[in-house]
DNA sequence: TAGACGTGGTT
DNA sequence: TAACCAAGTCT
């Protein structure tokens, strides 16, 4: 196995360039310092298969109504997730909230400062533990996130695929982690790959470990790291139903608490399938029985695509209109509300498709 | 353990 | 345009 020449030199040329280079991010302390538990907590989990500029504004928001841990547990989570909407991997809201309670309760507010209690935390796994124990407490942990991976992969010429070469890359990651300032070095590595050593064109003529790069040396960087082929994705298909009441009001539903957008609020629809509806069959699955609408269902011309991690999703927009506000599983809501309810990107979707031609 | 789990920017 | 993939975790 490639090991580096001098591990130490290499983490020292690394900080100076941090030190230079660095970004600036709200949930930063200044070099040498440490960073709130908090707002590190709070920033690695939004983070999470997250992009730096998505996660800005929500960062902001969420501190700015909820100060500090505290606060946060004392909140109903329905809240927290209707803050979070928009951002995506709706159980990391569920997560926070549980894991701010069980801080709140047990342990005064206070994170442990030991990536191993850290872990046990909900929402907490090893790459947040280990980001946490060495940004908020200074400890050695070995950081390692997708942009470390790739790094490694080309700093040591690694070609073995991922998933399964995740561990080489790891005990390399530790062969270069320092023990002063680990905090800064595991943010100086995530940055390099956010910045330099990027997934396409990386710019390897300003990069601190141009001199010592394996993978540059071979002229292989740009196909590391090598990952096992993806299946593909399948397409699924649904009709969502635009039900309005007499005041202007449209039908909304809380998804169950777990799997695809769990816990958030949604326009009724029919179970996603791989066969296209109809529209006969799709309104047996409709909120609303046919008697209790003043016509029947029409389908909005169109539909909404939205693709997710694993499926491309077809949904198709029924609307239909029925008298006062009667009985049905869900909630009537104002078209002027419906803001309130942190809707997920896919539901706004289909409230934008079905007011552009449904009127 | 491999698949479920969102979204938006980039190419 | 469609594929890729980003500071992962959970089951």
């Amino acid at each position: 196995m490639w090991t580096p020449a001098a591990p130490d030199a290499l983490a020292a040329a690394l900080l100076a360039w941090y030190d230079r280079d660095r970004r600036l991010l709200p949930w930063r302390a200044e070099p040498g310092q440490l960073a709130d538990p908090y707002r590190v907590w709070l920033s690695e989990v939004m983070l999470q298969q997250t992009t730096v500029a998505a996660v800005q504004p929500y960062f902001t928001a969420f501190l700015k109504r909820w100060p500090t841990i505290t606060a946060l547990a004392a909140a109903p989570v329905e809240q927290v997730m209707e803050a979070w909407a928009g951002l995506g991997y709706y159980a990391r809201a569920r997560n926070l909230h549980q894991c701010a309670k069980t801080v709140a309760q047990w342990r005064q507010g206070r994170f442990p400062d030991e990536e191993s209690a850290l872990r046990q935390l909900p929402g907490i796994g090893d790459y947040t533990a280990a980001a946490i124990a060495a940004i908020a407490f200074g400890r050695p942990a070995v950081v390692v996130d997708g942009n470390v991976e790739r790094v490694m992969a080309r700093l040591g010429a690694i070609t073995e695929p991922l998933p399964k070469v995740k561990p080489r890359l790891k005990a390399l990651a530790a062969q270069l982690t320092p023990e002063t300032r680990p905090g800064d070095y595991a943010q100086a590595v995530m940055d390099l790959g956010a910045t330099i050593c990027t997934p396409r064109n990386p710019a390897c003529g300003i990069c601190p470990w141009r001199d010592a790069c394996a993978g540059r040396a071979k002229g292989i960087e740009a196909s590391l790291p090598a990952r096992l082929e993806k299946p593909e994705r399948p397409t699924r298909f649904g009709i969502a139903f635009w039900l309005l009441a007499k005041d202007g009001s449209v039908l909304l539903r809380r998804r169950p608490p777990t799997g695809l957008l769990g816990g958030m609020m949604e326009i009724p629809s029919t179970p996603w399938r791989t066969e296209p509806w109809n529209l006969d069959e799709a309104a047996a699955e409709a909120p609303l029985a046919p008697a209790q609408l003043r016509d029947g269902w029409r389908l909005a011309p169109g539909a909404v695509r939205h693709t997710f991690t694993h499926f491309h999703l077809d949904l198709g927009v029924a609307v239909a209109r029925t008298g006062a506000s009667p009985q049905a599983r869900g909630l009537w809501c104002p078209l002027d509300r419906l803001d309130e309810h942190g809707l997920p990107t896919l539901m706004r979707k289909v409230v934008r498709h079905a007011l552009a031609k449904a009127y």
